[in-house]
DNA sequence: CGGTGACTTGACCTCTGTCAAGAGAAGTGG
DNA sequence: CCACTTCTCTTGACAGAGGTCAAGTCACCG
């Protein structure tokens, strides 16, 4: 729950009472499986999820069989706050990881959006920002390189997951396959093997065993014309100083 | 106005009172032409624009000098309504077409979340289907083919531009340039221009002129598995009785 | 009437997708 | 403990969707 609040909080501080606020709201905790559906598409729902722990992805799967990965959900992350607004959301929450998720029924939420302003602000925010995210993903598909699209990846989630405490140095766990990958950033799965070969062999930045480990900083943010700005997050200082 | 109203109330009715707020909160209303910027990006802004008249566009500008635009704006439209809970936006809005814009300071939107519970969810709401729409080109863009890309955009567009009164049987205003609509859908403007010469040719759909006329709505929704769920508006229902 | 911006079209090329096959790793059941 | 399946990753060969270049046509406008 510590990582919902810090992700929340976003700079601020949480005072102990909102953190409660939201601890209080916790109608259940739930595990799910590599693969397993999290939250089903196209089904009302009157409670969301906070991803506590793995690693999740929101997706949609195409006539074709094609799927394309929208967005991914850190520890911390709500995976489906929309749905406290607009009820039903048209794609699929699934668990890319072990996950454990926590159950916020939307009566509570709207309790304390009723209450609190300064927590209504937080909530909308996070929205904010994952669809800031979303706009900088079009981008990435639309207009950047196979190579750009997986470095600027690659940069994003290393400052997401440091934000969350859990890089070190500059590695840092990410439990989907290469699958996972491709469906996300709209490749194949053969060019995206293709194009991480060469980013190992370029010495910029490593994928293997669900772990990713970024050895030229720079470089891959060049690549990628990696921008911290869309993420919002305050601590997006001195970040080459850890990475040197 | 009208045409805020129009969206913002989103099947719900919006008191008189609450029109009153909003209109009254608006603190000038400016004209930009097109190609002209209305909100610059990464500045700190102090108000957030509602697009009264015309068609603006969310864009962003890599260093090659590519293009990718994340969003379209029709009238009634907030434009930047995020930078009043994260004040910069990292990605810069520009006229299409003529267009009238309405100003509202940030501190009139924070007087309205304090006072309006209401007001508050339909603002969060707006922001929230702009996001679905996002997530909705990630998926086109990521993994539909150049007609269907094309298809789906046409469709998107028919629906929201009905919902604010401007289609006329299956034709509608859309003063964007092949360029733009390239831009949008993250491919170049020869292969659009293409693209969009063989669906004339299938007799799917036409633009010419500014102006799309759907000539036969089942085909393209088919080619374009579209599905309007994502749009969330309840006006949804009964789009084929028009549509023959 | 020259100039500019939007739209077309053809030729050519390359990035990326598809198909296929194989190698490890890991789990399963006999 | 060892076949056997399954999943993920890897590589090569080939094909095709879509990008780039280039040139030409309109329409509009000062």
């Amino acid at each position: 729950m510590d990582l919902l609040f810090k992700r929340l909080a976003w700079g601020d501080r949480l005072a102990q009472e909102e953190r409660n606020q939201i601890v209080g709201s916790v109608s259940r905790v739930q595990s799910f499986g590599p693969g397993e559906t999290i939250v089903p598409a196209d089904t009302r729902v009157d409670f969301s999820s906070v991803l506590l722990k793995g690693l999740s992805a929101r997706q949609k799967v195409l006539k074709g069989g094609n799927r394309q990965i929208t967005a991914f959900h850190l520890a911390g992350d709500f995976c489906d706050l929309h749905t406290y607004v607009l009820k039903t959301l048209p794609d699929s929450v699934v668990a890319m990881s072990e996950c454990e998720v926590a159950a916020i029924p939307h009566a509570q939420l709207d309790k304390i959006v009723r209450d609190s302003y300064h927590l209504t602000r937080l909530l909308w925010a996070s929205t904010l920002i994952d669809a800031s995210i979303f706009r900088q993903w079009v981008v990435s598909i639309g207009r950047r390189s196979a190579d750009a699209r997986l470095a600027h990846l690659f940069c994003e989630l290393f400052l997401r997951i440091r934000m969350i405490g859990l890089t070190k140095d500059l590695t840092y766990p990410f439990p989907a396959t290469q699958t996972d990958l491709a469906d996300a950033l709209g490749m194949s799965l053969v060019h995206t093997n293709k194009t991480l070969a060469k980013l190992r062999r370029a010495g910029l930045v490593t994928f293997v065993q669900r772990t990713v480990t970024i050895h030229d900083w720079d470089k891959l943010q060049n690549l990628a014309e990696f921008n911290p700005e869309y993420l919002h997050s305050e601590v997006k200082s001195a970040i080459s100083s850890q990475a040197v």
